[in-house]
DNA sequence: TCAGCCCGTTAAATATTGTTAACCCTAATA
DNA sequence: TATTAGGGTTAACAATATTTAACGGGCTGA
């Protein structure tokens, strides 16, 4: 896990150095410009993780920075420091494309929130951004949206049915034992949890009729297997 | 729930007098230091909840003074006050672990902001750090101005619309206990802000129409997801 | 083989959630 | 002071989800 690189562009010399250190110090690894124009020929040259930068700059201002940045590396999450009096029009304009804003003065802690915070959900997002999908025969469960998708068209589950077939289809053409997967989803395995469970595994094989490959076998006393036979 | 016990350690009588009298009329309960050398007996007799103190001061100056009390009790946070552009002076104090730094001369308001801002830090430190600008979908909630910018224009949101989806937002994808929100807005888990609550999800669930690819899915019985499908 | 349990299915009963509109405050305005 | 507009809550009703009940068929072991 190596350090995160953050381009810091701010033109006042006092407050540059002072996030320059405070980051470094907080195990960043910052780059400091003093202007927008240095701003952009640093960003050509690396590779950042995230752009703090000044909105009144000379040469270049942030805002024109931003757009020039986004227009080539589109996800790179931006960061602005801005004055809090600065007009509420040019506020608006340059909410689009920014992941954040903060207004000075801020606070060292303000801002390392702010920080994390923004590193550690496009982070997230990089990993995580898959949702869940499971697949068989001509099926594909998107369990996140809870939406099986068919041969004969889309159906909306329920959370129960959703979190049945999700078992089922992670455990494809092996058992899953009854008493495990009734722990799973209702938490304990008691006589109407199990019959409600029966009523759920009818629904869903009305469903899975949609295609002849696929279909749920019970083992009597044991529990049920979701097979997927060839074409 | 009793004050917090604020160690102020400020040499210019007039100044400390009037901290200490602001910071009463607050509710905290401030003990005033006429110099480092004071500070340091005042911190050893008693345990306080933040330090604030002056870097230039007869006898022992705030580093030293902050040196000496890190090496004791590492985890009270300090707030330096600072004269103007001694950029060097604040560099040192964020190096020596102060938590945040304030500029003279300063506002009573903006000293109040910082205070309340690190003690509500380190006194529930897993508070979840709040962006101003949510993205997903096509979607740019802006929480600070209650605005949710869309594909179809923006909406101006009440302030529990506001609230309600900038926690959907910032869990997006994962499910939203439906306890925890209404705590979270409400303040309370009762029948009453329950149904309150399903009146605003049916709201944002008609903005966020304006755009296929987000919806809110709802797991029975434990709360839920915003969900940012793909293309 | 047959009693008894296990399971499949359907339907009814409950519980939870979705939606709309009426209602109640409060704060701004005339 | 009366009026109004907006936000929030409550009420009422609709739609879904889940559980329970009821009935019947099938499997299994004595």
């Amino acid at each position: 896990m190596s350090k995160a690189k953050l381009l810091v562009v701010e033109d006042d010399p006092n407050l540059g150095d002072i996030l320059k250190e405070y980051l470094e110090m907080k195990g960043y690894e910052p780059t400091l410009c003093r202007d927008g124009e240095e701003g952009w020929n640093k960003f050509k040259k690396d590779k950042y993780d995230l752009c703090l930068m000044d909105i009144m700059m000379p040469k270049k201002d942030g805002f024109t920075l931003a757009k020039e940045i986004k227009k080539v590396q589109d996800d790179l999450p931006i960061l602005f420091l801005t004055a809090k009096n600065q007009k509420d029009d040019i506020i608006e304009g340059l909410r689009i494309g920014a992941d954040d804003y903060i207004t000075k003065p801020f606070s060292m802690e303000e801002l390392l929130l702010r920080v994390t915070a923004i590193l550690r959900r496009t982070q997230k997002s990089q990993e995580v951004t898959q949702l869940k999908v499971y697949k068989f025969g001509d099926f594909e469960l998107h369990y996140d949206e809870q939406i099986l998708d068919g041969p004969k068209g889309k159906h909306k589950l329920t959370s129960k049915e959703n979190e049945l077939l999700r078992i089922l289809a992670a455990e494809m053409n092996k058992l899953v034992n009854r008493s495990h997967a009734l722990k799973q989803i209702w938490g304990d395995d008691s006589y109407f949890n199990a019959r409600s469970m029966d009523v759920y595994l009818s629904k869903i094989r009305k469903i899975l009729k949609d295609d002849p490959k696929v279909q749920i076998i019970t083992v009597h006393g044991e529990g049920f297997k979701l097979i997927v036979g060839d074409a």
